[in-house]
DNA sequence: CATGAATGAGTTTTCATTCAT
DNA sequence: AATGAATGAAAACTCATTCAT
């Protein structure tokens, strides 16, 4: 029973599973009262006043959920997460046996298209809460994207060296991810979605690939 | 001199300009120990009671030479920024005239030494000081970087149209910043030094001088 | 530097030591503030807005000296504790030569004075903070009452053995705690002082030095 | 039945008599529950939830049974208060006739059987709840021992003065009390509980029949 | 009767900032 | 200039109690 925490964070688990469909409900709104609030001042501002407002909820009640205010970042990043994860298995099943010149532009498409929907839990969340790196573990869709790149990538250069495919597969992904997380967050005026998708695909091809008969 | 604050945000100038000897060194203790912190606990959780104490200096002297808490840090920034920019204009100047496959990735690795010296302070402060972000409005090394790009590229394919050049320099940006970034923030075991450079010379040669003949 | 807290209570140092004469007067006037209103309504219900308040302070500056609630409590238990230790070394020396039907009386009658000025330290505070007993490990003048009571038996029984003596000093102890306490917080309307230490002496001496020639 | 109520605190009765076998038992498990907790964390610190949780019971069930915290409290002191009382009656029959050396020391062993039992209830619990001293007037089984000692010595010293024989319940009362509670809860090591009652029986002998021919 | 979700007033606690010395 | 005591507004968090289901 003892609660080791070597980190020196506080720890944030949701604190009680919602079992009837009210209580359901109100955690719920808490999340979605967090992220509506979040989008206009960041996490970092926030308190757990202006989301139990906001929730029109309690302040008992929220705390009667998440343990702390961190709790509630980390559940809207694990929901996030794990609903992306299962888009993006269906996502690469797809694309698998598609020729890369179709297979990748459609990949980066629905990346650049998820990470716009979360853009938020995405790319602001974990600059704001560092907690967050040390508690979620690897997280589960960045290595997911990681296994399936590297499977991609075996499957079409058999004779590739293991630590050729591990610095590529790193490349990729930081490629894929950096460019997408600016590309989504400046918006850069004369940068047409259409052409992002197009140029990022040919980088990410011709590195991939290179070597590749 | 105006007060003119458009942003919402309190301003944070550095008080005043130490003249003697010994509040120079109270400025860059405090700065110091402002940096020692943040490498264990990250900026948020910083307080400037901690700062006061680990710099050997008074509350009240933090006050005297900057205005509030986040002074501190923008500060930190601006240190390195312009130490950066200064770096850069010399290793450009350099690099202008050597051939791509020389120039490239000595540029790179410069960079990536001058990202491990300022991990914490180009990685993780403006993640976490958003205020960062609005002040330093364009922040000079970064439109530094921007600017040699277009040059650079322009002077080896002079027919290059505007838009083509400006998504060249977005891509170019994004790939080199956030490869480096992540290298040196993540480690990764299996991939030397120089095998990094020399893949994302690659990768940034080939895309940013195709087409030229 | 692991905080070890094995016993499952919140720790209560006091958080820095008062430097300036100010300060020395901040904290005293806490503690002053804690003992009138702990007069009133016990130790249970007292809360720090109430003590700040009372003491002419700002909450803040009541976390500065106190790192909570308990802490307060717990100095003021100290010093009350320290001092009686004092007060009961110069009186030990003086009774140590008396004889019985002199020092004993003396002494209990001290003790009725000492208990009385502190009643609210000494007899409410360890029953309403069960943290006190395991914080303020044996306490100090408890231990100096049992360490005096064996030496002035044994000068008077050398040939008493060591088991007999244990006996001796606990009832001894628990007899004089134990009716004083009661004597001074139930206040018998029937019962003089004098005729209390009176009584409560004969049955020290007859206990105590019963075997003596 | 009015709802006078000059202390201040709120009333605790039981709110409704159990009836069936159920409720019965819901009641018993909450005191049980109460019990137990309370020996691990004293009664300042145990909340409703904890109480309900233990005894598998819901927070409203509670409330049917018990109008505040406090009241289990309450029942749990009522409940060993008035099986004490019933003990002890039959006890003093028993003592009346013996003579000294024998009454007094089967009286005191079995009163530390007693205490032994309810330690936490008659030692640890009207120390945190204060309430209890007001609410529950004279307690009943401490005007029970009151009233024996009494009989019990002007039965023996039948020309004691009333002073002379309130004094002596007095000091007799706390004496006892006070040794057993102490040797109860702090279990010194060197004493047997054969010696303890011995020397308890010859202080209160020698004391209470003083006088007597 | 039982449940457990919801409440909200009450408390504790923190910390950037000021200011008397 | 330097100090560190004091501030107080703004959080975070708790828990006895109620009440809809």
């Amino acid at each position: 029973m003892t609660d080791n925490n070597t980190t020196g964070y506080k720890r944030f688990e949701v604190r009680k599973a919602p079992r009837q469909r009210r209580s359901r409900s109100t955690v719920e709104s808490i999340k979605q009262a967090a992220l509506e609030l979040a989008a206009q001042e960041g996490f970092t501002e926030l308190n757990t006043t202006q989301i139990a407002e906001r929730a029109g909820v309690s302040k008992g009640s929220l705390y009667q959920y998440f343990s702390n205010r961190e709790a509630i970042f980390m559940a809207l990043f694990e929901d996030a997460t794990t609903g992306m994860a299962e888009v993006m298995k269906a996502l690469y099943l797809q694309i698998l046996d598609l020729p890369p010149h179709e297979g990748i532009p459609k990949a980066i498409r629905r990346h650049l298209e998820l990470f716009r929907q979360h853009e938020l839990i995405f790319l602001t969340l974990p600059g704001q809460v560092p907690q967050l790196r040390l508690a979620s573990q690897p997280i589960t869709y960045e290595s997911m994207i990681a296994r399936f790149t590297r499977t991609y990538i075996r499957e079409r250069i058999p004779e590739i060296s293991d630590s050729d495919l591990e610095r590529r597969a790193f490349f990729i992904h930081e490629i894929v991810k950096g460019c997408i997380a600016s590309f989504v967050s400046d918006r850069p005026a004369k940068i047409s979605d259409r052409s992002f998708v197009e140029d990022l695909s040919e980088i990410i091809i011709g590195y991939s690939l290179k070597g590749a008969q």
